[in-house]
DNA sequence: TGGATATAATAAGCTAGCTTATTAATTCCG
DNA sequence: CGGAATTAATAAGCTAGCTTATTATATCCA
């Protein structure tokens, strides 16, 4: 039985979360910038190129919510949308050259958080730590998918 | 070197919450209740008489997001607001009756979700993760409060 | 070919976080 | 005692999530 285990683990993610997105948002208002939005300008740095929509699923979020980061980036000069070539639906994401500098002093407070963080807990279990936050992503993500009593569904297609 | 881990940990977080956020608000919702007001109850249940203080430490939120909350639990008769009988400022915390059947019902709810998201990982694991979760807490927690550069100051108190 | 359906992005309005400011009550101390 | 400082709760207004609905465009198939 997972007993105790009960108990926690639903709001102490909740907590925890609170106090990472607290601290980080502190330290990243230094830049100008949001954890939220910067979750965002770290993907399109990582992958220029991507639409709205495939952003959208590969950060967990509603496209509703990533149109309105996505925004305040533009506001700031930091990326811009392009319309696609074949698909006038589509906007695809770019970096421009402002956020350059910008990106540089993320990357050094990411490193910053995540060792304060994780302090006092040696590498391999971190790496573990990891791998098991992404192991129940996977679990949640499926059980939205496919709810409990009902039948998987196909994937859908046009028509 | 934490390597690898730098790239993940904080996002791969805040993904991992909006999932499991959007789960147990979907699953909650059947009952009327969202999952940070259903925090709040089961923080009430387990320590009827809480200050509203002491209750948004507790959950490491401010004060004025406990208040919300608080509005919205009074409002469906589940949780009611006394004065404290020496100290005319403060409100201490008490279920009502009707908050009974529902806080069994989300009793297995909170099984069912711990469940489906720890599937997979056997209880000795989901054991540890629950602690490293909890030291990870107390580091962030420690950073806020004592931020690097700045010497540690000490509790402070009246006059 | 053209109507039904699907998709991409956005708008409106809600919850839940936050910061900053306000009000009422309490405590400290000169 | 009585003024200064502190604390408890709340208000106003912001960010970031969400659901539901809208608009424009694209695809499918009869």
């Amino acid at each position: 039985m997972r007993g105790s285990v009960d108990m926690n683990f639903l709001f102490t993610l909740g907590e925890l979360h609170r106090l990472v997105r607290a601290y980080a948002d502190k330290q990243a208002a230094r830049y100008g910038i949001t954890r939220a939005q910067w979750a965002v300008l770290a993907k399109v740095e990582r992958t220029e190129g991507l639409k709205q929509t495939e952003l959208a699923e590969q950060m967990e979020m509603q496209p509703i919510t990533l149109t309105r980061l996505i925004d305040k980036l533009c506001d700031n000069g930091w990326i811009e949308r392009r319309g696609d070539e074949t698909d006038r639906r589509v906007n695809r994401l770019y970096l421009r050259k402002a956020a350059r500098p910008l990106l540089g002093k993320l990357s050094g407070l990411r490193s910053d958080i995540t060792a304060t963080a994780l302090e006092g807990i040696n590498p391999a279990d971190a790496h573990r730590l990891l791998a098991q936050l992404e192991s129940v992503k996977e679990n949640v993500r499926n059980a939205i998918q496919n709810p409990a009593g009902e039948p998987p569904r196909k994937e859908q297609r046009y028509g």
